[in-house]
DNA sequence: CGGGATTTGTAATACTATAACATACGATAT
DNA sequence: ATATCGTATGTTATAGTATTACAAATCCCG
């Protein structure tokens, strides 16, 4: 198998994933009607190959590699930087993120929040969910305040068994 | 110059570094005392290799590029898997921590901390100073609890201006 | 010494990301 | 309508990060 991210070839549709048990996923449509609605807001363009990238994240059934996504645009004859700048301008649009322990992106979970989100990874079933990262990075604040440090921005990411995998892994 | 990441030549010393203004640094004779000491609490050996990059990191000032330690290493002779071989140990030995959002990795800065320490990450000196992260990853357990999920580990890194710096900046 | 486990060396390769420059395209102003 | 400008995309090449697989050396114990 070329990768274990979970990008849909464009036939797949639903929420079924590689684990076998069915969970999590986005709604596609909602997705991209709120990134239009997102990049209108901003006055940007979500241009054709920006709206499939942000399709594949909607669709994906967890973080998905940056080459993977490439391999998945238009079979493959992409090359890096068609993925790169997709990624950074929904990243700047708050409609997606980068995952930086897993080298993956995702999908935006709460709605176009472009800074300070949280992730609770997975590492059963690969998924990924997004927390409004609000108590957490209180509590950064304060520790960082203690030492006179001003926090821009902060990469929250726990790792760990998600409800749906915790008792499947623990009769293992 | 090769990279921007301060891993120093044999010779240096001092805690002065890149920006010119001395400030942060590890006390080195104390991080191999502990190291040493950490290692053979665990029946583990802290072979000369482990120790001298060990050494590096706790020379460095701040977070080390892999590929910069290798060349720090016998001039460079060293092969990739030596390197990151030598950091996985110190890493499961708890006296140094891979820092996700930077591709780089730093001597723990609390001693032996095996888990969930947390990073405030310089953008202007590049210094990492590590926190106990505590409150943080109780505020993450808080919200990860109210979704069944059950943490095992987290990286929390934040990014913004330390003590030394938000000035020099500001009045830029 | 023999034998097994751990550590290190080495070569090859996989994976991730960016730089630099060329081309295309849509909007606006003559 | 054509020129021009800014934005977006295409293309090539390269930089940077990390792992796999196997071979050799070393250490520890019996
Ligand atoms: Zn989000
Ligand atoms: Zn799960
Ligand atoms: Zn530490
Ligand atoms: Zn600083």
């Amino acid at each position: 198998m070329a990768s274990m991210t979970q990008v849909p070839d464009p036939a797949a549709d639903s929420a079924s994933c590689a684990g076998g048990h069915r969970h999590h996923a986005f709604d596609v449509a909602a997705g991209l009607l709120e990134a239009e609605r997102v990049c209108t807001a901003a006055g940007e363009s979500l241009t054709p190959l920006r709206r499939d990238v942000m399709e594949l994240l909607l669709r994906a059934h967890g973080p998905a590699k940056a080459y993977d996504l490439l391999q998945a645009l238009t079979a493959g004859a992409a090359k890096p930087p068609t993925i790169y700048r997709a990624l950074e301008f929904l990243q700047r649009m708050g409609l997606a993120h980068r995952i930086e322990s897993l080298n993956a992106f995702i999908a935006c979970g709460i709605g176009a929040c472009a800074k300070n989100a949280g992730f609770l990874i997975c590492t059963a079933c690969g998924w990924a969910e997004e927390l409004l990262a609000d108590p957490v990075n209180a509590a950064l604040e304060g520790a960082a305040s203690e030492r006179g440090f001003r926090i821009a921005g902060a990469v929250i990411e726990a790792r760990g068994l998600c409800r749906d995998c915790a008792p499947s892994v623990a009769t293992k």
